[in-house]
DNA sequence: TATATTGTTCAGTAATAACTGAACAATATG
DNA sequence: CATATTGTTCAGTTATTACTGAACAATATA
């Protein structure tokens, strides 16, 4: 016996909501992606807050985290005056570019630390240089993708 | 006037907490490898809890976390009973493989559910498939570098 | 053997982040 | 105008995770 569409469905938004989590976002906010990519529609904000079961508070701290992040687009219904929301062009671009904003901040830090480090002090600035080019790595390999 | 060495490196050892923090591990762990990082020798596991000011029991669950990622080794000094830590030779190709765990249990996640979704679903399919391409494409991205 | 040292475990606490829900401003609708 | 609806804010609560420190087993040393 296989699962129906729907089990299908709520597990996946709750393993979106996990993954999220793992992403350093909140649940919610995945669970949230999750539901609308599964769905393909737009949902209103008191639609989002109905089938996702949380308050409205939450909802407008998630899809304004969402929208800053470019994952989702607020859109409009004529004659009503909800908003209304949806997965934007290209949802998943924004992921790449956070994990490349981190290494990018981690980098700068190592930077800087290796540079206000004394010249003489070879085998520091060395093992800076070794950390820092990880980091170099990993902004190339994101560089390459997104 | 610059800032001390002893300074600099206090600063580094905090900073490298705080990006630990970012790439999801306790703060102390980032700060222990920092101190490894900086000083560059090797560290018994009192010495770490004076250094770092933390309780043994910290130090306890922290060295056996990068010990187990594998950032740091466990070592010995002939006559002494307690253990020592340094740095590994490679300890950041870790980093690497932690995401790409992440990615892959992802991409696992998204593509059961895709492969759950009945054949006829085809939009439902579509968009689950655009989102597994997403890590299809970070762990290529990932895998080319480690 | 007794005492000390070392590292682990785990129960309790502290710190942090997520989430709720009521108050609110803004706008619509009767 | 009054009433309802919408989305935001924020104070308070809940949930989660990190951290502490005491108890402990294991081993060393006197």
């Amino acid at each position: 016996m296989s699962r129906s569409i729907a089990v299908i469905r709520e597990e996946f938004i709750e393993q979106v909501g996990l993954i999220a989590q793992a992403e350093l976002l909140p649940r919610i906010a995945g669970r949230l992606m999750g539901l609308l990519i599964f769905d393909g529609k737009e949902y209103s904000f008191s639609e989002l807050a109905e089938a996702l079961q949380v308050s409205r508070g939450s909802i407008s701290s998630s899809v304004s985290l969402l929208t800053a992040m470019g994952v989702i687009e607020r859109t409009a219904k004529p004659g009503d005056r909800q908003d209304y929301f949806k997965l934007s062009e290209d949802p998943y671009n924004t992921f790449f570019q956070r994990a490349l904003r981190r290494a990018e901040k981690a980098h700068k830090t190592i930077q800087e630390t290796r540079n206000a480090v004394p010249k003489d002090k070879r085998e520091i600035r060395g093992r800076l240089k070794e950390y820092e080019n990880f980091y170099t790595a990993l902004m190339k390999a994101l560089d390459s993708t997104s």
